[in-house]
RNA sequence: GAAAGGAGGCGAGGCGACCGCGGCACGACCGAGUCCGCUCGGUGCGUGCUGAGGAAAGUCCGGGCUCCCCCAUGGCCAGGCCUGCUGGGUAACGCCCAGUGCGGGUGACCGUGAGGAUAGUGCCACAGAAAUACACCGCCGAUGGCCGCGGCUUUUGCCCAGGCACAGGUAAGGGUGCAAAGGUGCGGUAAGAGCGCACCAGCAGCAUCGAGAGGUGCUGGCUCGGUAAACCCCAGCCGGGAGCAAGGCAAAGAACAAAGGUUGGCCAUGUGCCCGUUCUGCUUAGACAUGCCGCUUGAGGCCUGUGGUAACACAGGUCCUAGACAGAUGGUCGCCCCUGGAGAGGGAGCCAUUCCAUGGAGAUCUCCCCAGGAACAGAACCCGGCUUAUGUCCUGCUUUCCACC
């Protein structure tokens, strides 16, 4: 399962603003991170063209419905690059089928630990719901979102 | 039939549908320009085509391509090489093909780091007496020497069975070791020894065959350890360095700059701040980060013919088959096929008890259901190889043994 263009991240300082943000959510083998949208550091080529002329006009608006998710298995992971792609297909899936569930207006970064290639496929899906209902993106949670997260 | 050897091929069984994603073409739409023909740019749209490998891997060799430095040609010297049987092939190679020698196998066949130790220098630990050198044990002691039964002799002395192991001889045997100065046998000798002879191994010379590595034969003197992945000698080859993140173009911003640690600390959560580290330039400025090019037509694949034992070459025809950049191939389903399992029905021939008959297991066929159709593994500038990983896979060929005709 690949991501569609609208929920990809793509360009290096978009991950550099990730990495800098501060919600963080640790689980066993994954670390989820939740930034808000910033389009100026976004590829162009990502952006069609309505989102970008949509940008142009009403940028907060926009921002509030963008939802974007990228996924990222380091060579520690695992040194097969077989191995990787399976895990970032089984989380990339994950995140499709959750998107009608979940809050819109951040962009989601998710890393993978070393440990992550010797667990089970239920197990990081398991820790997957985990992280989410933790970090309150679930519209059903609204109760438990920290304030870090909300502006 | 069994076991084995070797060659070639294939790589999610085949066909199709839907969803999702990369690329290309056309259309549609949007924007800009316009000499009103159109041109350029863009896209959350539509249609069609197309979309990983035999190893894409390891990055071990050889190249192409790109930039920088140096030399720009040839010779000589120096330097480098983990190049090293011969002859071919190739753009090139440490690769491939054919052959030679050696080793292994009954054989098909396999392996081979295979120049020079007689150019020179060095080293050979431990053990062992001794490592180009020797005498520890042993053997002998013929020849000298000493003792000496006996004999001859007047005596000195002479001859002599035997003894000693003093001088000495020996390298057969023992022991040590990777290695002890050719091996086996017969003769020979006091004991031995290429001391002599026969065969074998090695060396040299000659003849002959071969393009060559080498093969075969004859003769000779008898004979000379290993190590060159020790220095070295010989032959051959060689500008150096970085690598597509090479390199080029365009736009924008700018020194309180940028990149990296795929992130250490802090907060008001973001074109954040602090700490530590790193380029060129330092007068101006540039490079990287963005978009585009490089970017896939190439020492290219397939077919036919010719030459060649072959690797391969040449000629003709035909085909175009991924080009991403946080990095596209994955899911779901239908029909057919194959494999395995369970069930139902029919059932050749068989066995047991018996008169037909009954019971038992059952080759094989049909139907239905369930499970499975893999493993190793993911293009990242591109080729030629090597190595490593991988399958109850497929198709020829060859050898040995057994059975039958």
């Amino acid at each position: 399962m690949v991501l569609p263009r609208d929920h990809r991240l793509s360009g290096t300082m978009v991950f550099d603003h990730l990495y800098r943000a501060r919600a963080r959510f640790h689980g066993g083998n994954l670390i989820l991170r939740v930034g808000l949208p910033n389009f100026p550091h976004l590829k162009p080529g990502l952006m069609g063209s309505r989102v970008r002329i949509a940008v142009q006009h009403n940028r907060a608006a926009v921002c509030q419905e963008d939802l974007r998710f990228a996924v990222v298995v380091s060579k520690k992971v695992s040194k097969r690059a077989v191995m990787r792609n399976r895990l970032r297909r089984l989380l990339h899936n994950a995140f499709m089928k959750d998107v009608p569930h979940l809050r819109r207006g951040y962009w989601l970064l998710l890393s993978l630990r070393p440990g992550a290639a010797q667990r089970s496929e239920d197990q990081l899906l398991q820790e997957w719901s985990d992280l989410l209902r933790q970090s309150g993106l679930c519209c059903g949670h609204e109760q438990h979102v920290p304030a870090a997260v909300i502006r």
